[in-house]
DNA sequence: ATATACATGTTGTAAATACAAAATTACTGT
DNA sequence: ACAGTAATTTTGTATTTACAACATGTATAT
């Protein structure tokens, strides 16, 4: 633990986890914070600021800090990394079936990529298994020219990882979801009917600088495993329905 | 503007809007910032952390601040409620046969919304339509007692709005996610067949100290309006995928 | 007893300063 | 001309101080 912010984070954490700090509970005012860290006022707050934007504390002010109530779900939460985020929740991910080709962009791609048209990409299809049942089919491109040594094996394990050590990290995604019966092709590497209805998501992922590296459309059996997400009141506007 | 870190905000925002910050520019640094408005570099700091945040702005240690080439979608955003939003996106929303009814909690209610079992709830059922097209059915439950006065004529304008004033306001929420076939008395409601996939939302939203104060599932004709939802790593962690 | 005023404790915002870490730029010696 | 070094600029982390805004408890006056 190299910064005392994230030691102060990580105390919090952990005596939460322990259930030394209650939900609903008060815990110390950032002035005990500092007395107990050596720390100054500001350096306590950027901690317990992290913890807010996460839902863990909430604050009232001329009251205190206090964690909050709300339950940890044991479901599975996209958008942070199919296989990080399944071993966390216990399961067992695999990848089966993967394909790659190069292609050429067409004007759809070129536009979601920000690429020009006939740009060379890598077209990568995966099954995603959860405890060896197919759960999402992913079909998806990646930009060439980034990525020129892409390699099935490589695409089994983790082409994010593999993107990162050429410093091109995930930074945000926006998706796009639908609700449709699944194509036939792709229903029978799921091993689902093609009148079954799967979750479409359409990512575009992004890296810090806001250009967009990967476009892929995630065909998940929801009823396998439902998909979890959270969103937070960042602005504490209050809200027309 | 009260606060000088928003007016910061503001400016940098509207420069951006006005397209005298360009996606991929850098734009001023901190101490630059602090000529300008005749502020500390804590308060820049803070107002641009906040704009990194929302994924406007990026920063690179040791160059500068720049703007983000994220573009800005123009679909359905939810998670901020549907009037808002819709109206924001430029389109026409409005409510549906809209019914209430005081029941009691059952075992899976009182678990979702912590309270004890057989406790007065709200039922409510509602149509949302954009531009006169019906787009989800809202199947929806409220603590009775939070909220004893509600009406038919409230829940067809803002149940939201008419909570905050007691005090009650949305903090943040985890929503689940199902592609199912829409149920069949409900695929009536929303002028589809039966054999129709729909997007299945059961929201579960928070107040700020974290306890559950509405729960919900959300019919979502996605091929009507297909939903969008953004998604931050805010942890900067590398990412396995 | 009740209401008012005050003191105290808490979070919120802001300033001024210092040094660390990383990237760029300018300089300098060969 | 080129490589290496130093200076400069920039963001990252942290300290110290000050006052504002809000909530709560206590003492006081009626």
């Amino acid at each position: 633990m190299t910064n005392k912010k994230d030691a102060i984070t990580a105390y919090i954490e952990n005596h939460i986890q322990n259930k030394l700090y209650s939900p609903g509970q008060i815990i110390p005012s950032e002035s005990e914070f500092c007395r107990m860290f050596h720390v100054s006022r500001m350096t306590v707050r950027k901690a317990l600021d992290e913890l807010v934007a996460q839902g863990v504390l909430y604050k009232e002010k001329g009251r205190g800090t206090f964690v909050s109530q709300k339950p940890r779900y044991a479901s599975f939460q996209c958008g942070y990394g199919f296989k990080q985020e399944a071993l966390r929740r216990g399961f067992v991910p695999s990848t089966k079936a993967v394909t790659i080709n190069l292609i050429k962009a067409d004007h759809e791609l070129a536009d979601k990529l920000k690429v020009e048209i006939n740009a060379a990409l890598w077209e990568v299809k995966r099954i995603r298994c959860i405890n060896d049942i197919p759960v999402v089919y992913v079909h998806e491109y990646y930009i060439y020219h980034q990525c020129e040594d892409l390699t099935i094996t490589i695409a089994a394990e983790s082409i994010y990882d593999h993107l990162a050590k050429k410093n091109i990290s995930f930074a945000f995604a926006d998706q796009r979801l639908e609700a449709i019966l699944c194509p036939e092709e792709i229903a029978n590497d799921l091993h689902i009917s093609d009148k079954h209805p799967v979750l479409l998501m359409s990512v575009l992922a992004y890296m810090k600088n806001g250009v967009p590296f990967n476009y892929g459309l995630e065909y998940y059996v929801s009823d396998q495993l439902p998909l979890i997400q959270s969103i937070y009141n960042k602005n504490n506007h209050s809200l027309s329905e």
